[in-house]
DNA sequence: ACGATACTTAAGTGTAGACTTGACTAATCG
DNA sequence: CGATTAGTCAAGTCTACACTTAAGTATCGT
């Protein structure tokens, strides 16, 4: 149901700190939105509206039993941003590579 | 100069659609800002405001030489980045696993 | 020297989004 | 059953920040 989340969904999440305050919560293990919100001074309105966005941004699974909806970190978005680092930080090593060999061959020239 | 950069500057900066770009098209090699602005349908001053968020995060290292600043892309908060996202991880499968154990005891009892 | 280029800075505008309030539903407790 | 708990939904407010314009500085090309 949610629409795969993209890197910049990812980001945009993560950029507010009380989103990451939950993130950081749910790693240490699954919790009830009650729960997310009793250290947040802030309504429980206001949490709900967080874990969405954390949920359409892959971050987070929740699911609803009763009347506690308890959530769940999600790790396929935390591989999605990997693999973006990664993707980066490839070209620019091939690029000081390529670099590298220039200066080499001009070195020796 | 730049106050060290902490995680939360890093996942802001990036959570702006525009300085994705950026950050990508300096993963492909160094650029001037106004070779960063060709691409992107914004005036320049725009531009040198996105280079300065990015530097602040410490995404982004430049240099004026002449007249023109020349950027360069820094691995430094990808690291943080990529700490962060394995800090995250290790604390959750870390749980994971004591609960596999837990469910084993009770399995066997 | 003159014009063009490459920024830089300050100030103002407009909009996204974080948060609240208030009213609601539904599950659980005594 | 009524009261409490846990969450949901829809408005409305308020602020941060992306972007522009306009005016400035410094460097480069001819």
């Amino acid at each position: 149901m949610p629409a795969r989340p993209t890197i910049a969904l990812v980001f945009q999440a993560l950029a507010e700190p009380t989103r990451q305050q939950i993130v950081e919560h749910l790693s240490r293990g699954p919790a009830a939105v009650s729960e997310l919100a009793r250290p947040l001074d802030l309504t429980l309105a206001a949490v709900v509206q967080h874990v969405q966005v954390l949920e359409r941004a892959g971050l987070v699974h929740s699911e609803k039993i009763g009347r506690v909806r308890t959530c769940q970190l999600d790790t396929k978005s935390l591989d999605l941003m990997q693999q973006w680092i990664a993707d980066r930080r490839a070209h620019w090593e091939r690029r000081l590579d390529r670099l590298g060999e220039l200066l080499d061959r001009t070195d020796t020239t």
